[in-house]
RNA sequence: GACCCCAUCGUCUAGCGGUUAGGACACGACCCUUUCAAGGUUGAGACACGGGUUCGAUUCCCGUUGGGGUCACCA
């Protein structure tokens, strides 16, 4: 039994976006499963459109979801003499030829292939010419003699038995004109030098593995077991575009879900284990197997991501959010906390994390605790806090004074008291007292806001609003 | 256009010849309740269509329709 080698190849021509992110997810689970290894390989083989930049964002996101790579990511282009290695050896046995035919050429083999119906577009002209025949001055690709008849299978994890014709493959090309590897060439050549047994990758690669197969044939190496995932959808169904959300992780990470929220919906999101649906990170490896990923495409449903991510908040701990609120917060005021903010903070994310769904609207719930003086009212709150109730709040602050102890428990004994003595429900203290507090009809329970505030700014903050909503002595 | 793949509630899915077709998100109602969440109870909601095979098809086969992917000296 030989030791299960996956990889994720992603190439660096943009941020990790979403539908790279589940095809890591699932490599590294698989590899985490089968005590195997989870290598990282960027394939930078395109000089043009690979950047610096994108391979630092996919190695930032990468950590971020704590998908960690065994041994060091290797570079594709690196790895560029090994490959043109390999294809001296596949022209020295004859699995390889030289062709010339200018890109007007192939344009034109492409035209009359589209209108006779056929998927082969390469005609073969160079495939057994003379190579005396060869244009002076002319540099060629080299090509590879692919298999013209019979069928080519292979036995896919996720999508069974595939099959089709050779006659509809083309011959690929292995090294540009520039002597440069193309990435049909090196990832056949990169898998096997790295010992890849499972490659687990979109299902756009479906087709590119059925000429792949016919390469390792050639070159007498044993094939990889495939899996080839379906691809993520926007909401509607249609290709994932940048409208519906094929962002960057770090997108998904600047709007405030948890990595383990991503993780989690990632791995539901094309694979199922029974009715599971909180699964965290240990329970995914224990549990993670190719047979339970599903043939259809799936769409991206942020609601589903908003409640799973709810659930992740609301089990994080209040150190965790505190360090992690910091940019959303230095984001929201445009400061950073004071250490007694960040007190205040940590006290009152018992009460706040239970009713927020991302990161960012954490922020947003929190911020009334961080202004300065009493809160400007909202809409809502200005409609409660009418001059009854300015009325309502001068008297309570006047029993509010007396309070000894400044507890939950204390303050709801006053609270119902003076409700009761007013003969009013709680609710109709409550609310203004909220309105006031928070500036905001929708808060945290008020007797926790009470707490977390302390008496002096709880005092002021009522006061505030007593005042200015005193039809006597109120400014208005 | 050719080739390949796919098809269960709006969405993610369970199901692997016989089920009142299950769960989750979202939606409605109710409960809880100082608001909002969370939680609890509950309601509505699906086997794309047509042929076979079979005693029996959501499940197996074929076709239709619909969706997706691939057809580069990109990956």
């Amino acid at each position: 039994m030989t030791e299960v080698v996956t990889r994720f190849a992603p190439s660096p021509t943009g941020y990790l976006h979403i539908g790279g992110a589940r095809t890591a997810l699932f490599n590294w689970l698989f590899a985490r499963h089968s005590g195997g290894r989870f290598l990282l390989r960027i394939e930078d083989t395109d000089r043009v459109r690979s950047t610096d930049d994108a391979v630092s964002a996919i190695f930032d996101s990468l950590k971020w979801l704590e998908l960690d790579w065994d041994g060091d990511a290797v570079s594709q282009f690196s790895r560029a003499a090994r490959h043109a290695e390999i294809v001296e050896e596949l022209l020295e046995k004859g699995h390889a030829y030289r062709c010339y035919a200018s890109p007007e050429e192939l344009a034109e083999m492409r035209e009359q292939a589209r209108a006779r119906g056929t998927t082969r577009l390469y005609d073969g002209r160079w495939r057994d010419r003379d190579p005396s025949d060869a244009p002076v001055g002319i540099a060629p690709v080299i090509r590879f003699r692919a298999p013209l008849t019979g069928v080519t299978t292979i036995e896919d994890n996720v999508q069974g038995q595939v099959t089709v014709k050779n006659d509809a493959l083309d011959d690929i090309v292995l090294l540009r004109a520039d002597g440069s590897p193309t990435y049909m060439l090196a990832v056949v050549v990169d898998d096997h030098d790295m010992g890849v047994t499972h490659v687990i990758r979109g299902d756009e690669h479906l087709n590119n593995a059925l000429r792949q197969v016919n390469l390792i044939e050639a070159l007498g190496w044993q094939r990889p077991t495939y899996a080839h995932i379906p691809l993520i959808h926007g909401a509607d169904g249609a290709k994932l575009s940048k409208r519906h959300g094929a962002l960057g992780v770090e997108a998904y990470r600047e709007m405030g879900y948890l990595p383990e929220t991503l993780r989690n919906y990632l791995l539901r999101l094309g694979w199922g284990h029974g009715d599971d649906e909180i699964i965290d990170t240990a329970q995914a490896i224990a549990w993670f197997d190719l047979g339970g990923i599903g043939k259809s495409p799936s769409r991206l449903d942020f609601a589903k991501l908003d409640n799973l991510n709810g659930h992740y908040v609301r089990e994080a701990s209040v150190e965790r959010l505190v360090v992690l609120l910091a940019p959303h917060l230095l984001r929201l005021l445009g400061r950073v906390l004071s250490p007694e903010e960040a007190q205040r903070l940590a006290a009152a994310l018992p009460d706040l994390k239970e009713r927020a769904k991302t990161l960012v609207e954490l922020a947003e719930n929190s911020s009334f605790y961080f202004c300065d003086g009493p809160p400007s009212p909202d809409e809502k709150a200005k409609k409660l806090l009418t001059a009854d109730a300015g009325l309502l709040l001068a008297r309570l602050h006047q029993h509010l004074l007396e309070v000894a102890t400044w507890s939950n428990a204390s303050l709801e004994a006053v609270l119902r008291e003076f409700a009761a003595a007013e003969q009013i429900k709680l609710g109709q203290i409550a609310q203004p007292l909220r309105a006031a507090l928070t500036g905001r009809a929708v808060s945290p329970g008020v007797f926790d806001v009470m707490r977390v505030l302390g008496r002096e700014e709880t005092l002021g903050r009522i006061k505030a609003a007593a005042t200015t909503n005193n039809p006597v002595l109120g400014s208005q």
